[in-house]
DNA sequence: TGTACATCAGTGAACGCGCGTTCACTGATGTAC
DNA sequence: TGTACATCAGTGAACGCGCGTTCACTGATGTAC
């Protein structure tokens, strides 16, 4: 049974989209190409109609995951954003939250590729969190507020993943969570 | 051929040192059963006598991981240990290096049994931080102190993930490094 | 101390299973006349 | 506009392969006499 040209277009990226999320969940690794395309509403022999491999998919689920993942909370202002990714609920929802920091430690063992893909997204998110910040753009003192960001990036993937590295009953957990959300609002509304 | 039981003891430690290797390596997933043992010099029928299960295994190993990477730092100051912590080399020897970066993302998917001993591990470098800087221990303010500890380890951890997840040359990897020195080491000498 | 036997760490073949991938087939879509 | 045919997204069986795990076997170790 054939689809219409749109409508395959869009089941291709349905199967984009939950890969991106399944592979937050349980990793690059945990997921196979049945359980995903299961997963999507399809037999798993449609496959490779749409991608010549299972890495090629690894590749185009990250970049989804990355834009969306920052696009998402373009929104926010510092603050706010602060407070909704180091809160519980983002750390208890891997599938739909962070790709930095569900899948960034299996990013360094994949592909060039995909480092490249995870390298784009670290500056996208970079270059969200200058908009967000509010900083007028015309100075050089640019550089210090990139350093600022990544700073403050490192800190919260940090404080996200090892959060959920715990036990999920863990004081430890929310503690970490706690006390780098304290600091990230310190250090943002004092430069 | 049976082996004396100093021996046999001394094989099994010397699995658990090689699985925690391969582990932080290539992750969890990425280390097969016999992989390992050929790693460790035997053939995989063996393994079975020491451990129960991979899972069992896994557990140990990050045990092992999480004890070794903090007790061989313990002799550096606040100012040694950052720079060795973030730089080039700590980051591209991934399998002798820190166990929270490399495996805690993967530890987040795993068993409450494994989660725990990464909690551990991270309370573990907590107090091995808090001895590195000197602090006298006689005040209330060893709160403070156990915040700005959570808070550092959090971005180092984060920083070094992250550099990993870019491609190997380049340019974010060194600056997201050479970003979180600077702002640690000027966190640490202001208290 | 010397001999006989039980133990058990390590070997290597074999197990079922799920993985990524391939393939012949289906039938609605899109195109050519 | 209507008819004939090529296309190709999706199906489901099948492929080889490597995984975690089991097992009968070996032979040096450790023990009982």
């Amino acid at each position: 049974m054939k689809v219409s040209k749109a409508q395959a277009q869009a089941n291709r990226a349905h199967i984009v989209a939950t890969a991106s999320q399944l592979f937050r969940e349980r990793g690059y690794d945990g997921v196979g190409v049945a359980d995903l395309m299961a997963a999507a509403g399809f037999t798993h022999g449609g496959f490779y109609k749409h991608f010549g491999s299972k890495a090629d998919l690894m590749a185009e689920a990250a970049a989804c995951g990355l834009a969306q993942s920052s696009g998402s909370t373009a929104d926010l202002d510092g603050t706010a954003f602060i407070d909704r990714y180091l809160s519980r609920e983002h750390r208890d929802a891997r599938g739909s939250g962070c790709t930095l920091a569900a899948l960034g430690a299996d990013a360094a063992r994949q592909s060039p590729a995909i480092k490249a893909t995870f390298a784009e997204g670290i500056e996208r998110m970079l270059a969200e969190a200058m908009a967000r910040s509010g900083q007028t753009p015309d100075e050089s003192d640019q550089h210090t507020v990139r350093a600022a960001k990544i700073n403050a990036i490192a800190q919260a993937v940090g404080a996200l993943m090892l959060s959920r590295a715990c036990p999920d009953d863990s004081p430890l957990a929310d503690e970490i969570l706690e006390t780098c959300r304290r600091d990230l609002h310190a250090r943002s509304s004092k430069p």
